[in-house]
DNA sequence: AATAACGTTTACGTTAACGTAAACTTGCGC
DNA sequence: GCGCAAGTTTACGTTAACGTAAACGTTATT
């Protein structure tokens, strides 16, 4: 098992992007795929990075950001100096994530409310139908 | 009580923006304030308005999409069918922001398997220190 | 051998979201 | 009345993240 690789448009086809996304990510270094001559074959890990671009870009991270937070995972963290620093990262990400995971929180209860309000209205301006509140005025 | 007002400076240091974004905000038709005069007065819903906006910027929305949530709120919904429509919407966003919050979740729990790491090296570098697993090699 | 389907490089174009600078007005404290 | 801080408009500049197009190589299929 050598590793199945993949073809450019593979992956673009699988993630929904264009080929020229691909290239642009490998261009700011985000990924390296090997080369056959001339063509791109992308390991599995390839993939997985891109994978974990696509999922920093939802939620609103900078490609920059991608690429400090996926470099936490590979362990080029030799010394104590470093796996200090480290650990302060980690640390200031969790509370950037912990805040945007509020923002949600606090949007979907937005969202709640409007679609409450939506069915409600409906129900009132539908004949025969008593809705809880008197729909009077 | 006239509702208290705020200037753009004011809201600009409360909100760690610059005066430049705000005017930029309301030239994209995001926000009218009032004037006295030349100068902008801005109301306390101009000032949630600047607030939902740095939310939905926080976790990736465009300035776009921000408008479009935040008019969700408003109601100029009248007739069934434009109910109907907004109910959709919501709907979509809804399974927007469940996606991100679970990428969310992800890049969390990511973040907590870092830090094991990280303190686990630390504690067998660590002479005086036995941790679980031996630290041969 | 021609055409199509894929790949490549190079390079200029585009959009969003502001930054930056210049030139001007307006109220206020001395 | 003078300066200064805070406001204004107008306009050009910048950065990130690609889009788009041209011009070309490589298989493989007809």
């Amino acid at each position: 098992m050598p590793g199945k690789t993949h073809t450019i448009s593979e992956l673009a086809r699988e993630f929904g992007i264009t080929t020229r996304t691909i290239r642009f990510y490998e261009e700011k270094g985000l990924i390296c795929p090997l080369r056959e001559g001339q063509k791109r074959l992308y390991s599995n890990a390839d993939r997985v990075r891109i994978k974990l671009i696509l999922r920093g870009k939802r939620i609103g991270m900078t490609l920059a950001e991608c690429v400090d937070f996926i470099d936490m995972y590979d362990p080029a963290h030799n010394n104590t100096e470093q796996l200090h620093s480290l650990i302060e990262d980690v640390k200031q990400r969790r509370a950037q994530l912990l805040q945007r995971r509020k923002d949600i929180e606090d949007m979907l209860a937005g969202l709640d409310e409007v679609q409450d309000l939506c069915e409600a209205s409906l129900a009132t301006s539908r004949p025969g139908n008593t809705p809880k509140k008197s729909a009077s005025n």
